[in-house]
RNA sequence: GGCGGCAUAGCCAAGCGGUAAGGCCAGGGACUGCAACUCCCUUACCACCGGUUCGAGUCCGGUUGCCGCCUCCA
């Protein structure tokens, strides 16, 4: 069984097949850079890091592209504002957007475009559209003739006529028709710009990842993925543009991730119900939010509280904490079990059972089902009079090899040593158990928890955690 | 008006025709000197009404209620 990728375009999930055996091209609709990003942006960023991770898992080279749009209106009035430069402003934000991601768990792309650094690249692609009859200019504006491409609206499933029903869409006076959408845009004085054979202006938002898509990965790419909302017109714009220059097929497989709401609510920078990442991340352990947006299957909106978010967290604690007894047990045991063989199948099943979730569209809701499964499994095997190192290093190998792959470390790199007071207090409450002096004992266990230390007494001795 | 999604236990959430996964919370039990950790047990007429089928959260039709896109937006 290999993966199913329910893939916008035809609505179904069809069987992943890349275009080069072994290798995806992989393209994610990056942040504007003029703000933090809200935890509605950081769930595709998590989202297709866990696609990406297991596409990797399965043995795929993935070329993972991410863009930043680092130059747009939003950009320019926000630097105005703050009496910044566009540059700077958007240097600023780079830099906080990849602090917010690897707080989360994310690797960096491969590559990061960046518009910018693509202006002549655009120029040039827009020069083709125009030649083809594709795309016009007027008074220093280039359109794209939307009616000209005969697929408009396969993506969203819209019909043109439809679309033009809808009729929310700006007239404009300079546009041949309503629904012609801005490939270059002028500049009005003292605005950044870039001079093109139209006049000084600088990018519209659609072409530029068209453009840097193609440039990083080529004229057809695997997969494209990005928010529900860019569905329409964003990615329905970058088929038109991109197979009107390339006469191919611009991406196979369309992944749109759903919302987070708040309160029942779209969560959106304009309606300003946002959660700055880089403010909650310093409220909750980052690692709790990326467990709980993959506890949802990506396509279905999430509903964020504070409440279900301390759920969560109790949730991958308890995976930690059976990461932690197997890890503790693996310390203290000799080869003295059997049965090794019936275990060991147990935790290739589960294996199996997580990579089925997983090649379902990414079922991450299902695969995290997995790993409790394989964490009250492992615990059961911890209550065994015998254990024997093989199982128990199977257990300690594959639990965090799996929640890797969802971007949870289970927190193994957290080895901590307890200080020498600490370690002495340990050591009488041990002598005054050993003496039934509970009191005593209880005294410094209290004493301990204080200081946010929890004892545990197991058949191995005993452990301490913060609590 | 067009397109689409959702409605499953106190809460969250899988499920895609064969007598309801998983997690959180709660209650009971085991383990423990007592705890902690862990394990076991307990809780669902799947929004409503029809239909198809030997059999339906699961397919079809309808009703109700939420939500999204059609405009910058992840």
């Amino acid at each position: 069984m290999g993966i199913e990728i329910y893939n916008t375009l035809t609505r179904k999930k069809e069987p992943f097949v890349p275009i080069e055996e072994g290798k995806v091209k992989m393209y994610v609709c990056g942040p504007t850079v003029y703000n933090y990003i809200h935890i509605g942006n950081a769930r595709p960023v998590i989202v297709y890091d866990t696609v990406r991770n297991y596409l990797e898992y399965k043995g795929f080279d993935v070329n993972y592209v991410s863009n930043f749009t680092d130059v747009d209106d939003k950009i320019i009035k926000t630097a105005n504002e703050l009496g910044e430069e566009v540059g700077e402003l958007t240097e600023r934000f780079i830099g906080a957007y990849f602090a917010d991601i690897e707080a989360l768990g994310c690797r960096h792309a491969d590559e990061h475009p960046r518009v910018t650094e693509h202006i002549d690249d655009i120029i040039a692609f827009i020069t083709v559209l125009i030649d083809k009859g594709y795309a016009y200019e007027s008074e220093g504006d280039v359109y794209y003739r939307t009616r000209k491409f005969d697929g408009y609206g396969k993506l969203s499933h819209q019909s043109i006529d439809e679309l033009k029903v809808g009729a929310r869409i700006h007239p404009g006076e300079k546009k041949d028709d309503a629904l012609d959408f801005t490939l270059w845009k002028s500049a009005k004085p003292g605005e950044i710009s870039w001079d093109s054979p139209w006049g000084k202006g600088r990018p519209g938002w659609h072409i530029e990842c068209s453009v840097m898509a193609r440039e990083v990965l080529g004229d057809t790419i695997d997969i494209h993925a990005g928010g529900q909302d860019l569905t329409f017109p964003h990615h329905e714009n970058e088929i038109a543009q991109s197979e009107a220059h390339n006469d191919k097929t611009f991406a196979n497989y369309w992944m749109h991730n759903g919302y987070i709401n708040i309160d029942n609510e779209k969560m959106s920078k304009s309606l300003g119900n946002f959660v700055l990442v880089n403010d909650i991340r310093k409220k909750v352990d980052p690692e709790v939010l990326r467990f709980f947006m993959l506890s949802v299957h990506y396509r279905n909106p999430i509903n964020f509280s504070e409440e279900l978010i301390e759920s969560a967290a109790n949730g991958l604690d308890r995976l930690r904490t059976a990461f932690r007894n197997v890890s503790h047990r693996l310390e203290t045991t000799a080869d003295n079990g059997d049965q090794t063989d019936i275990w060991l199948y147990k935790i290739g099943k589960a294996r199996k059972a997580f990579e089925e979730a997983m090649d379902d569209d990414f079922n991450t809701a299902n695969a995290i089902s997995v790993l409790f499964d394989l964490a009250r499994l492992s615990n059961t095997y911890l209550n065994e009079k015998n254990t024997e190192r093989a199982v128990l290093e199977a257990f300690r190998g594959t639990l965090p090899e799996l929640a890797g792959v969802l971007g949870l470390r289970l927190g193994d790199a957290q080895a901590e040593f307890p200080s020498e007071d600490i370690e002495a207090l340990i050591e009488e409450r041990e002598q005054a158990r050993k003496n039934r002096d509970f009191a005593r004992a209880d005294e410094i266990r209290d004493e301990l928890l204080d200081q946010g230390i929890v004892l545990e007494d197991t058949r191995q001795g005993v452990r301490w955690k913060r609590g």
